[in-house]
DNA sequence: AACCAGGACGTGA
DNA sequence: TCACGTCATGGT
């Protein structure tokens, strides 16, 4: 009753386990693969990103998946890594055209294209600093949730990820109204759960977790939802 | 064969 | 401020 929020975390890592989000591409061997072939997504392991190709790639796909089926994403992505510009200087190398034509299955690529210069702009100006949230807004293609989602899973900052599924579920517990702003929504989550970017990280994946199991077409095993409301 | 996916931007009112 | 159209591929 008193952290409602604390409890409905706690349903649902028992529920769903640890995630291990952000995903990050594989090898077989020298190969880069998709995620989650092997090890892609890393449960319990926070010692993600490991180097900066890692973080860029997160950075990269927080982009590439803006409204965007992760499977889609991971296409685009290992495009980019088979031909080793799926890092900021690459990025910035590749020709529009060129970049447009590995992007392509993410879809949006026109957009994206833009997006993923602008940031490999930006990227490189930060020189390793880790940016501030509002740095990380004007640039061109970043909004909220890409800001928060780089801020968590790129560079380890407890800013919660607010997104659709969120609303979805918040909104469906009572919780939330469809009023609420991006800003609101964060701020809700974040005074009621401990500071700590491991479970920022945690939660944000299994909401988006349970709104597949529950919000999607043939989606059942919603007699949780009915836990999450006690 | 429509519908939607881990959003953000540009526009008009 | 805010609601609404636009962007695009690949799954079901």
């Amino acid at each position: 009753m008193n952290n409602n929020m604390k409890k409905i975390y706690d349903i649902l890592l028992k529920e769903y386990g640890l995630q291990g989000w952000w995903p990050i591409l594989d090898y077989i061997g020298e190969n880069p693969t998709k995620t989650g072939s092997i090890s892609g997504y890393h449960q319990g392991d926070y010692s993600f990103p490991r180097n900066d190709d890692e973080r860029f790639e997160i950075c990269a796909g927080a982009i590439l998946t803006q409204s965007t089926a992760w499977t889609n994403v991971e296409k685009a992505l290992l495009n980019l890594k088979k031909r080793n510009v799926l890092n900021e200087k690459g990025i910035i190398k590749l020709s529009h055209g060129k970049l447009k034509e590995l992007i392509r299955p993410a879809g949006y690529f026109n957009q994206k294209a833009k997006k993923l210069k602008k940031f490999a702009e930006f990227y490189i100006k930060m020189d390793g600093k880790t940016p501030h949230r509002d740095e990380l807004l004007d640039v061109w293609g970043i909004g909220p949730e890409t800001a928060d989602s780089i801020l968590l899973y790129a560079y380890k900052v407890p800013s919660f990820v607010v997104d659709a599924y969120t609303r979805r579920i918040f909104s469906k517990l009572g919780m939330i109204d469809n009023k609420s702003t991006y800003d609101e929504i964060k701020s809700m989550f974040e005074d009621s759960l401990d500071r700590d970017y491991r479970i920022y990280q945690e939660f944000h994946a299994l909401i988006v977790e349970h709104a597949k199991r529950c919000y999607s077409k043939g989606g059942d095993e919603c007699m949780l939802q009915k836990q999450l409301i006690k």
